[in-house]
DNA sequence: TAGATCGGAGATCATTATAGTCTCCGATCA
DNA sequence: TGATCGGAGACTATAATGATCTCCGATCTA
């Protein structure tokens, strides 16, 4: 129930560790491989590349090919918001099958439905939240990371 | 993303028609039957009939056997939550798999995961939100608590 | 300049969740 | 006693999700 998908949240996964990288210094900044987060964080290495790759297309982060290649915070991470990632990933997030018809689509409900407008109010708390909550607000908790080789495992403090 | 099934939604627009029927006086209450709800809003009987069995297990409605029978509001539509609705229908809400995870249960990402606690605050947040909002609410009497709607998509009435 | 290391992209498959259907039962009431 | 209700379970079809496989082009470096 209103659960997001397992992409999202490697998505999710994928850029917090990547901003924590270079956190609140973006000279500092160091590109990141998707092996690099995929082993850190038990996923499917080419699940996550799929969710990088969608990442890089909406321009949140970029990518470097080549050896010594990999990702990149494209801007800072006070500039993307939650809202933004799961929808790069996911698409228009929406409560409701009609939350966004397009011209000449109807439910079969639509003619007497009866909660479209009470839930469009819903979604629009939800999307409110996930708008103003950034990937700066996700770093808060966990300190920066300060491994320079893959193989060092965050370090909690 | 986000989504909402449709027996939620035919959760929420049956108990909708089932309190306007009575609404504001308890006094006037008359049995709904699944068919009257199904006819009206185009839902597949039989799914209706599920859903609306659901919510009386769970104590939102009360049901009548036999002929002339059918469904009533347990209790007022100001004591039963969107969150209640939703989660007797679909289970406790939860935006991510490990929101609810039992002794013994972990995701393969637990051990270094580093959005589990922002995102159960998200998941908080939605869930005031919709345990905040009352059948009432949604029957257009009153207006929403806490609910703004400042992308104001489209508000009608 | 060849080969190793990256990301980009598409097809494909397995698993699960959802939506919807069918059938039979017991309660109730006229 | 039979028509009309809800209760409950098994069942099927379809869609969404999660995950895998394969091939490609870019880039770096030895």
């Amino acid at each position: 129930m209103l659960k997001i998908s397992k992409k999202a949240d490697y998505a999710l996964m994928a850029l917090q560790h990547i901003a924590s990288v270079h956190f609140g210094d973006m000279s500092h900044a160091r590109v990141v491989n998707t092996k690099e987060i995929a082993e850190e964080y038990n996923i499917p290495l080419e699940l996550l590349a799929k969710v990088l790759q969608a990442l890089s297309k909406s321009g949140m982060i970029e990518s470097h090919n080549g050896p010594k290649g990999g990702y990149l915070l494209a801007r800072s991470a006070k500039e993307i918001t939650i809202a933004q990632i799961l929808e790069s990933i996911e698409g228009p997030l929406g409560i409701t099958d009609c939350s966004h018809e397009k011209e000449g689509e109807f439910c079969m409900q639509r003619e007497h439905c009866n909660i479209r407008t009470p839930l469009l109010k819903v979604q629009d708390s939800i999307y409110q939240l996930l708008n103003n909550m950034t990937l700066q607000d996700m770093l808060g908790g966990t300190p920066p990371i300060t491994i320079q080789s893959p193989t060092a495992q965050g370090v909690e403090r």
